[in-house]
DNA sequence: TCGTTCTTCTAAATCGTTCTAGAAAAACGA
DNA sequence: TCGTTTTTCTAGAACGATTTAGAAGAACGA
């Protein structure tokens, strides 16, 4: 059973081994009658089909498109947004036949050459919230994969599909100067955070330029006022947490809490319910995606449209006939009651 | 820059290539002058390192284990209980340095030769509630590719990790017989139902084993209850609206309603608000996985350690210290103000 | 009947590595 | 100094398929 070649059919058949090749994958190549003796053979002896590796290294086409997920690989799973991504990738890629790729990004070993990206046989890839300058994306471009970024990128010839964070943030920031906030706090994910203690940054210190430009967005609209950079950890809810708890505890306290993600946000409301405090009144809370759970929590949030943009990227992977290499997905600003007038001094 | 291969590099510094892929895989093997000469020409000439799919004919390992999720790869990720199991999975692969291939497993290029799971370039395979029998499944066991399943198969060779199906739903069953509920509707992932009208379904028509275990678990502490199965569709929280629009709105509605996955009684909840029903009161309504909106939704539940479960399997895969080949993890029921005693007739 | 076009099949090169066995040189111990 | 071990490197054979160019025979039209 072990050893079964397309050499060994071939040679059991009575035929050479393009033709048992041409059997599987160009059946109209030879006879009905010989093709159905090959495949029968195949089965008798336990062939499984051309080798994975085997067709993938001479035809130069693996069969899967690499997904390039933040940081760690099981934290993407804990936040719906990126799984919503992912669903819509997956949907599209499903209807070319093609497998996704999920690749850890584990720091650690990106210096050595023996890290996933390196090693991954892919055709193309998806790069879902990498932070710009990532070692993994100059792998990517080293070995000549073309990928689209959910992030827009300096290059111009690099396909990207993305959102306008800065307008999208700006509409959030207008919201909130109406209701009179000038003193805000903002939310992030940093991985330095991430060993516990939560930590205060500058906008230069934050990694990802999203972010960065979401911050930017609410000073477009919030120039009178004072915006904090605070982070509990990587993007999940319990960073949320503490990132709040920290906020909340301290003598310092701002009117208004912006989580640059709906996780975060969620977190950050329920270190608010476990203080008391309740989201729209005591204090205003907003985040940005639009998970589901933000609707059930009454968070005042950014939508986009998270799905089109997996399925978006899944296009100008997979499909020839899109054309459009960098595509602008609409955002709007979702008013709930976590949001409310800042409380006069 | 295209084109450029070990070959390339080896003449370019004057090497053998045997050299130069030693530089990269066998750091030990060659001097450390040498290797960074190496290295630094291969930089120059623009070299991305070894050929993924070179390196996986020749060395047998593609650095991948494959996911294989039940039907539609985008409806898996509506199901938080799939994306649990994913990131308990990712996980594991994280830490051995090892991608997830996540399959489409679209039944209609099963029959031909030119499907995912044929092609696709990997070590091992999880097996996320793919029905027994399902062609994939032998596909994978020609290939002599090494799996773990999610359900315990019949073989005793076969690796799985699964929970005790009959007990954990005669457990609910039991809370429910006590609570007076003789007449119950289960809600089941049908792919016939997908198309929109719901269909009343016999035990022996439930196409997945793990429902059908869930059912006979029932009919085992609910000896003297009239259980029908009902779907609405693929599992998904749409389908249990559907499903339990069917049934509320029938003449013949009964006092419980049994979600097989949480998101399906969370979609039969939804119907139920809708008619102005209360949950727990007007009628009773339970699910299975117990995923993180069940809590907020106060659903009576049966809990599966999922997370924990994606984690087993993914050690079961790839931790060669891990010698346990078959698991069984425990569940518990979690009662919460969706169920409640059975109306008095 | 003859040249032409299909159909059906094959030989041999190639894809880009890694691996096994072993050679050449350097270091070592007595 | 001479055998022995260690270090460093190489030749050449796999790995298991696909592809290109073309041969042999059948079918065809005139």
């Amino acid at each position: 059973m072990a050893g079964v070649t397309l050499k060994t059919v071939a040679k059991a058949v009575g035929v050479s081994p393009s033709t048992v090749s041409n059997a599987y994958n160009k059946p109209d190549q030879l006879s009905t009658t010989l093709r159905e003796r090959i495949l029968a053979t195949a089965r008798e002896l336990g062939y499984a089909g051309p080798d994975a590796s085997a067709r993938a290294l001479r035809s130069g086409k693996a069969g899967a498109v690499g997904v390039l997920f933040t940081d760690k690989l099981a934290y993407a799973f804990s936040d719906p947004y990126a799984v919503g991504f992912l669903a819509g990738l997956a949907e599209v890629a499903e209807e070319f036949a093609t497998s996704l790729l999920l690749m850890p990004l584990s720091s650690t070993d990106i210096a050595g050459g023996s890290n996933a990206v390196q090693q991954a046989a892919i055709d193309a890839a998806a790069i879902f919230c990498v932070p710009g300058g990532h070692p993994a994306l100059d792998i990517l471009a080293n070995r000549g994969i073309p990928a689209v970024s959910t992030d827009r990128g300096d290059h111009p010839d690099l396909s990207w599909v993305a959102i306008d964070e800065v307008e999208a943030a700006a509409q959030l920031g207008e919201h909130l100067a109406r209701l009179g906030h000038r003193d805000v706090v903002v939310l992030v994910d940093n991985a330095e955070a991430a060993g516990g203690r939560p930590v205060e940054l500058t906008l230069d210190e934050v990694g990802y330029t999203d972010c960065e430009l979401r911050i930017r967005g609410l000073q477009k609209t919030m120039p009178d006022a004072r915006l904090r950079i605070v982070s509990g950890g990587h993007n999940a809810f319990a960073s949320g947490v503490r990132g709040a708890e920290y906020v909340l505890d301290s003598q310092d306290r701002p009117t208004a809490i912006v989580g640059l993600s709906d996780v975060q946000a969620l977190g950050a409301m329920e270190a608010m319910k476990v203080r008391g405090l309740t989201p729209g009144r005591d204090l205003t809370l907003a985040g940005f995606d639009d998970i589901p759970a933000a609707e059930a929590a009454g968070l005042t949030t950014v939508r986009q449209p998270i799905k089109d943009k997996g399925r978006a990227v899944g296009r100008i992977l997979l499909d020839p006939s899109t054309t459009e290499r960098q595509l602008l997905m609409p955002t709007q600003l979702i008013v709930r009651s976590s949001s409310g007038p800042a409380p006069k001094r």
